[in-house]
Formats: structure tokens, C-alpha cells, sequence
DNA sequence: ATAAACTGATGCTATATTAGTATCAGTTTG
DNA sequence: CAAACTGATACTAATATAGCATCAGTTTAT
């Protein structure tokens, strides 16, 4: 079982340089370098982030990625709902017993509840409260 | 992103069917039909279960599944890891910055935090603390 | 003794998701 | 005008999920 896949880890990866570089262009070339990631396949990722106006781009050399939005506001489950989708039940059908009713079934009622406490946990972590911690971490690591 | 996959989701459903009719042999068909899942699926579910030591089989006419586990002491998490392995990190490789060094990684650490809720969260969860809440819900529903 | 209802073991197929690649057109800069 | 970039788009490969089929052997009722 993956929380993440690997999208999701590209971009938040990519989002971190870019916060790290704010008011720079990085090229994808250049952060798929740096981050070790399959720079098509990060292109394509980065596209995704431009649509929903995390980033922004600028054609032609010299061009490239900048962030946008606020990275203290890039919440991480807004990225995993980005790449994954909500997080959602195994679509379960509406069985006998157990699910006679999608209301008041038990199973679902407990698996929403636990959804629920990671969709809350993955929104409290946003890009910038990660940059904090590795420039601590680097800090307090010397 | 789902929490539960399709056998998972059936073993459980399996197991709370077990556990109303403790004591008897169930024949896979008999539960399939019951909860309308795909007979020969459920099959290789029971199979893995039976591995487990979690159900017990007896062959020929009026043969079937029975429990063995006690279903105060099968959590859910056991039926994910079964179906599902570990809740894990989009093993996540040893990159520069970020994932320079796995121990102190701190994308890694966080994520390994939630995962660990979840598990604890599906740990406290039981096939009997469902049946438990089922009987409670179909009393109180009257 | 034999047919029906079952599991054991095993191997297969189909579908979906995840991961990644490739290509061509257009833009910017030196 | 060439090199370094993105836009758009379409493709492939690998893996995981979901499910089906078959044959051998066991038990029970008739
Ligand atoms: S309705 Fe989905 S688990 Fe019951
Ligand atoms: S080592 Fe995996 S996220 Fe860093």
C-alpha cells in the first residue's frame, strides 16, 4: 500500500526547489538534474502544476518553472488530490448486511472516518512547512 | 487513492460473515451469493486466510470455512497487510537534498508519521468490533 | 457406487493505474 | 539563426488489481 505515488513525490520534490529559488526560473531540465527525477516525465508533471496555477512558466531560454502560489498555502493533499484524486473507499457496492445501506454501513462509516484523519494530517503539511524543516534540520545538523 | 482494495474489502466482508455464523462450515459459494462478490475471487481470498490460520476448511458436501482466529483479535490492519503488504512510503530513493539521507529525510519523516496513525487507527479496528457495531445498528434502527 | 457440493492447487486473462518516453511546434535569448 | 526552453499531445512499458477457469481430490446423501 502507497500513500503517495510518484507523481505526487515528484512535484512536492519540485515544488520544495522552487520554493527554495523563489522569484528564479528553474528550468525542468535543471530541477529533473538536481532531484534525480525522468525529466519528460517531470515535464509533464509540471504542466499539471501550471493548470492549477501553482506555477507558472516562461517560454524560450532562460525560461522555465516559478512558483506562484503562496508555498505556505500549497497544502500537501492539495497535491495528492492533484495526481491520486480524493481519497476514496474501494468503491464498495451496496452489499447485503454489511452494506444494505451506504448511510449507515459500518465498514464504511469506520474506513471514511480514518480517510478523514489523513486527508486533516496531509493538510496541515504544506510546502513551505517542509522547507522550514529541512533548513532547520541543516541548521541544527552542522 | 484508495485506502482498500477489492480483496481486502471481500476478506473482511468474508470474516464478519464468518464470525455471525461461528461454529459453522460456510461454503465460499454460500457467502459469495450472501454478499454478491465474484465466487471464484473469494475463493483465492479464502485461500490466503486459510494460510493464515485465520479460517479452517473442511472439504466435500456440507464442507466450507469456518473461523479459527477469534474475531476480537483479527484487526484490519492484518487483512490489509495480507492483501495489501505494508503501508510504505512511493519508495521513495535516496536523492539529493531532500532525500540526501533517508534517516533524516524530512518529506520521509512526515509521511511516516501519517502512516503510522493510519496503521494505528486500522489496528484498533476488529472484525468483532464491527460485527459488534452492526448488531448495535440494526438494534437501534428498529 | 456414484453424483453433487464442496476445497486445493494452480495458472490464466482482463482491466486499470502508474510510470515514463517521444515528438513536433512555437518562443525567447544571445 | 541556433540553443535552450515550454506547449501540446500522443504514445509505450511496467505493474498492480480484479477476476475466471480447470482439474484433482474429499465428503456426504442417496
Ligand atoms: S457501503 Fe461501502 S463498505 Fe458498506
Ligand atoms: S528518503 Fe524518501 S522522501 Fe526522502
Amino acid at each position: 500500500m502507497k500513500l503517495l505515488t510518484k507523481n505526487t513525490d515528484y512535484a512536492i520534490r519540485a515544488l520544495i526547489e522552487l520554493t527554495v529559488h523563489k522569484e528564479e526560473y528553474l528550468s525542468a531540465r535543471s530541477i529533473a538534474n538536481k532531484q534525480k527525477m525522468p525529466f519528460q516525465f517531470l515535464r509533464s508533471i509540471m504542466q499539471e502544476l501550471i493548470k492549477y496555477k501553482i506555477v507558472s512558466s516562461k517560454e524560450g531560454v532562460k525560461g522555465g518553472l516559478k512558483l506562484i502560489a503562496d508555498p505556505a498555502k500549497i497544502k500537501i493533499v492539495d497535491i495528492i488530490r492533484i495526481f491520486q484524486g480524493e481519497i476514496e473507499l474501494s468503491d464498495c457496492m451496496f452489499q447485503q448486511k454489511i452494506c444494505e445501506n451506504r448511510k449507515t454501513c459500518v465498514l464504511r462509516k469506520e474506513i471514511k472516518r480514518i480517510e478523514k484523519l489523513v486527508e486533516n494530517e496531509f493538510g496541515k503539511l504544506t510546502v513551505k512547512g517542509l522547507v522550514k524543516k529541512i533548513s532547520k534540520q541543516e541548521k541544527g545538523g552542522k
